[in-house]
DNA sequence: ATGGTCGCATCGCGA
């Protein structure tokens, strides 16, 4: 079988509903993963989905913050929801396709704005996080997984606008990128976008705050498909859906897609 | 060097 997977941090589900149901039509992926739904689970709006098809969700929901859910028109059972870090948010969901395929879901905390946990107590929660992350996927390796979300972590030079200028701004700083490896190789993980689109500049954010996020194209590729290396070679067709960037009332991430034939 | 924009638990905070 083959089946289509995108991530999409969207930055409340509730107030996006129409533009989620917007890509499940135009692009129908079989999968969706969501991150920041800033929505208890019981508040987000299914039966749009529902009736688009996603008839199976996966969730995990707090008010106002975080927040993440897979909606799939393939059927899809709950495995696991971590509180890594045991910060006592929802940035973490797991569910498996009948055909043995689990898919993780992550929210990863953005760190604030001082990349210093001395100073920011946000940083060293992000750091936490992944160090956890880190020690799951060495204690149980994962199969068959496909790991997905805003990992809010860009961690190659051409993953940013400007390396040079971006190397103290968190989401880039050498010690991030440090943890990031640190947790792909606990899971041999493997980069399937990269894998997919080796070369040039790609990414997957541009702040609201740009005067003009399009032409200034000052973005970061925070979004991510990973998936092991029992599957990776399955995985193809990686596309990052720029345009919806543009698209009435956005979110500040694009979606990102793969396929896998399994 | 600064400020810029969003969303929501809305006039403060997180991103």
């Amino acid at each position: 079988m083959s089946f289509t997977l995108a991530t999409w941090n969207i930055n409340s589900v509730r107030l996006r509903e129409n533009i989620v149901a917007k890509l499940m039509q135009e692009e129908a992926p079989d999968v969706l993963c969501l991150q920041e739904c800033k929505s208890p689970v019981d508040k987000i709006p299914l039966e749009q989905f529902q009736a688009l098809g996603y008839t199976h969700m996966v969730a995990r929901g707090q008010k106002g913050y975080n927040g993440v859910a897979i909606l799939s028109k393939l059927p899809m059972q709950e495995v696991s929801a971590y509180d890594y870090a045991s910060l006592g948010h929802a940035r973490h969901i797991a569910g498996q396709l009948e055909n043995g395929v689990t898919i993780h879901n992550f929210y990863v905390p953005a760190g604030g704005d001082v990349p210093d946990r001395e100073v920011n107590e946000k940083f060293g929660q992000k750091l936490d996080y992944l160090t956890d992350m880190r020690d799951a996927f060495h204690a149980d390796k994962p199969q068959k997984s496909i790991l997905v979300g805003d990992l809010n972590i860009a961690p190659r030079e051409d993953d940013v606008w400007s390396h040079k200028k971006l190397l103290k701004v968190v989401s880039h700083t050498p010690i991030e990128v440090e943890h990031f490896g640190q947790v792909m190789d606990s899971g041999d993980w493997s980069d399937v976008t990269r894998n997919d689109i080796p070369e040039g500049q790609l990414y997957s954010w541009w702040s609201y705050r740009a005067r003009d996020w399009d032409a200034a194209d000052k973005g970061r590729r925070l979004d991510h498909i990973w998936a092991t290396p029992d599957i990776t070679n399955a995985g193809h067709s990686s596309r990052i859906l720029r345009d919806a960037r543009g698209w009435e009332k956005p979110s500040d991430h694009a979606p990102v897609f793969a396929t896998f034939d399994l």
